[in-house]
Formats: structure tokens, C-alpha cells, sequence
DNA sequence: GCCGCAATGTACGAACTAGTGCGTTTTGGT
DNA sequence: ACCAAAACGCACTAGTTCGTACATTGCGGC
């Protein structure tokens, strides 16, 4: 199994070789345009680790394999990003990047309270539903305790937006009349995050244990509704 | 190091035989009776191991170091569980089995329905916060898609008994008026699964990123609370 | 007593894995 | 056109890691 493995990889490198100067025909060195492109062989690298890790966590990862996936060549993540570790930061880095990018993307600040937070809790639902390889980075990360985040800069692990909109919210809402005072956006915050985080992140253990199926169309509708449900009921005055 | 540590297990060892033997009496020679006790190796391997795997994850989790924090060898771990993902799945088991026979118990039948409810919510919140390493191991289940539990015999992955405690307390609270009719019990443990959890399992990057501490007695209290709030806010009609 | 199996310890190996030395090619500046 | 630096690939290694062959001791039944 392991030797069968090892011979479909080489005939795979060969084939592509024998590819390529085939191509080639007769001035063969020409055939082997190699174009240096290093934003797009890090932004690869990338790629491809941030689905190895969250598939199969830190220590689980192997670099060979990465490496193998990518367009290039294992020396090159070193070249890049220096270590395993290096690597792992990298990813972790670039995910929270992005999900603080898209976060700030709502426009929520001009409708009535309950209905922004109602919107507002559904997006993040449907958010961390979506990407469910962010959500299992992040269980990763806890795993290791945090020790990876906590290295990368202050700036890079600043808050995401999501405190801002919800004190905005909270605000009008309090103002309206139509939420109670005593909220605090950071423990709402947890809150919302608590129940769409474990939708995805526990969905396995726990529809084998309960014999439930979290992941039918209706199942997720009745569950994101249910969420919403809560935070609504939760900051009525 | 590695020496040191050798002789101490050993040293240990001999005094406790001693000792056995300076209880029995007469023959004094056998310095050196190993004691044969299967239950017991088996018992301390699988504490061990749980500490490990919570801690290092399945893939992070080495055998080696297990096997030397035992006070046997790594040859038992094999003699026992086959391979490390055999002992993988004993540590779950055995988690599993643990906090099934803890929760049954509790007494909440014949308090009232939404004292029940909170008793029973502020109970899953701290025992999930007393039981970090069995945290740390459904998380590191679900990094693995939950494809060990799913191995387990139907009776060791029987549903806990939290689902049949919420029937009973819904049912009541429905018959005296103060809950809304259309509850699931199933839902409503989720919700209070995830809330307890999250506290827990993601501590380490929440509190990074939104610079909190979440340790403090302070902090957990005021948490706890604010679940058990929404809880009983949800039930209501 | 004693015999056979269960329980245990020691030492070792084959495979894997993170990381690198070194040579080659591409590119941008002058 | 030329050159230094950046980008890249190949093949290797040193250390680790799961797993096991082999030898030894304890123990319950007869």
C-alpha cells in the first residue's frame, strides 16, 4: 500500500516529464519556460496549506504532501515561510485576514435594530457555515492553546468588526426601546459565535451520538432560525 | 534525563514492593516481585493517554511519551490496545463512558420546571469547565471528522442522558404554562451544549483577539449567568 | 509442585518527516 | 549585454516515531 503509493507518485513526476519534452520536440530546451511568479507561488502555498491544516490539524499536516500539491517544490515553503510553524502562521494570518475583510462588508447601520440583529446573526450563521476550513483553524488553534495567534503581530490579531456593529446595534437599540440595557456586545458577541461555531465545528460527534442529520437543507433553515431566535429573545428589555 | 527518570520509576517500584512484602511478614528476599495487575496498567495507561491526546491531539500525541509517564512499558500499550489509534479509541470510550454515568446524576424531576432548567444549564456549564481534557478530546474528534466515535459500538455511543432530562423538564414546564409549546429537546441541548462549550473550547483565540480574560472567577460567573439567562429567555412563551 | 498462558520488559528496526546543501534558472537594473 | 540577486528544483540527511521480535517473569489451575 504504502510502496503502491510511492510508485503512482514517481510514474505521475514521470509522466509529466516525458509530457513535457514531448512538447518540446526538437530544440528541447525550450520546452521548459519556468516564470517566476513569487505572489502567486505563496499565494498557492497558501492555499493549499490552509486546506491541509484544517483538515488535518498542525501536527497531523505533512509538508510533503503540501509541497506535492503545490505548483512547486517543497524548498520553496521553506524558502518562504521559513518552518512548519512559519508556514502555519502564515495561514492562520491570512484566514483571520480575510474573514475580517468580508465582515465589515454589511451594511447594517441604517435599518431599524432588531431587524440588523436579526440580519447580522443570520450572516455569521451562514458565514461560518460557509467556511467551514476557517472554523476548523480555529479549532486547531485552540487546540495548541492559542500560542500561534498570539504570535503573529498586534495589529493581525486585532478584533474583528463584529464588536463595533454589535455596540452600534445595541445603541440604537437600547434608544428604541426595543433592547434591554444591561448588554454587553462582547458577551453577545460570544454568544452569537458560541451557536453557529458548534453548528459546524461539533457536527460530527454530535449527530453520531444523537442520530441527527445537521446537515440537510432543513435541518440547518430550523437551526438557523432557532439561533436567531435566542439572540432576539435574549436582548428584549 | 531519560535515565534519571528510569531510576526513579524503578526505585519507586521497589519500595512499594518492599513494603508489600514488609506487610506480609516473613519471606523478605523477593526485592523484586512484579506484581501482575492488568486492570490497574490498563487503567493508568488510559489516564495517561487521555491527558496526552487531549492535549497534543490524535496525529500530535506521541506513543513514546505515553509510555514513559506510565508506570509500564510501551509494549503493554500495544499488548492492550493494538496501535495508537486502538488506544485513541479507548480514551474516548472511556471519556465518554464517564461523563454518561455523571450526568445521570443529577436530581431535577421534582424541582420545578424553569428552577430544573437553570439547575440544569448551570450544571452543564461547569462540568464542561471542570472537564477540559474531555473538551480538548471532542474537539480533536471532530478535527478527525468524528470517524473514531463513529467506530464505537452502538451502546458506547448511546445519546447522553441530557436528551431524556430536557423531555422531562420541557414537558412539565409546558403543562405548567411557562414554557412555549413548540420546544425540541434536541435543539434546546444544542443551544446549551454550544453556549457551555464555547467558553471552554475557544477561550484561547477569543480572549487573544478580543483581549479578555475569560479565567477570572469574575468573568465566569457573569457567563454563566448570561447562559443561563438566555436559556430561560428561549423556553419562555 | 508444576505447567501453560498471561503479563511484562528490552532492544531494535523500517519508514517517515522536517529541514537543508548546492547547483540552476529567471529577472530587473544599469 | 551583463551581472547580482531572487526564485527555484533535486536529492539528501539526521532525527524521530510507530510498531515488533524476543526473552523473562508471575500466576491460576490441577
Amino acid at each position: 500500500m504504502r510502496v503502491a503509493r510511492q510508485v503512482t507518485k514517481r510514474r505521475a513526476k514521470d509522466e509529466a516529464a516525458s509530457h513535457a519534452s514531448a512538447g518540446g520536440g526538437k530544440v528541447v530546451a525550450r520546452a521548459k519556460t519556468r516564470t517566476n511568479d513569487p505572489d502567486r507561488t505563496k499565494a498557492n502555498i497558501i492555499e493549499i496549506a490552509t486546506h491541509e491544516f484544517s483538515e488535518k490539524g498542525l501536527s497531523g499536516a505533512r509538508i510533503d504532501e503540501i509541497a506535492e500539491r503545490t505548483r512547486t517544490s517543497k524548498r520553496m515553503i521553506y524558502y518562504y515561510f521559513e518552518s512548519k510553524e512559519g508556514l502555519y502562521r502564515a495561514v492562520l494570518e491570512d484566514s483571520y485576514r480575510r474573514i475580517r475583510t468580508i465582515e465589515a462588508s454589511l451594511d447594517l447601520e441604517n435599518k431599524p435594530p432588531l431587524e440588523a440583529l436579526a440580519q447580522h446573526v443570520r450572516f455569521t450563521f451562514d458565514y461560518q457555515l460557509g467556511n467551514q476550513e476557517f472554523i476548523r483553524l480555529v479549532m486547531v488553534e485552540n487546540i495548541h492553546h492559542g500560542q500561534h495567534i498570539a504570535q503573529l503581530s498586534r495589529t493581525q490579531q486585532e478584533g474583528m468588526g463584529a464588536i463595533e456593529t454589535l455596540r452600534n446595534i445595541v445603541e440604537r437599540g437600547i434608544e428604541a426601546g426595543v433592547m434591554r440595557k444591561d448588554l454587553d456586545p462582547i458577551d453577545l458577541h460570544m454568544s452569537i459565535s458560541a451557536l453557529s461555531f458548534f453548528n459546524v465545528a461539533n457536527r460530527h460527534t454530535f449527530s453520531t451520538i444523537f442520530k441527527v442529520d445537521m446537515t440537510t437543507p432543513a435541518a440547518t433553515a430550523a437551526r438557523r432560525e432557532s439561533v436567531a431566535d435566542m439572540i432576539l429573545r435574549f436582548v428584549a428589555p
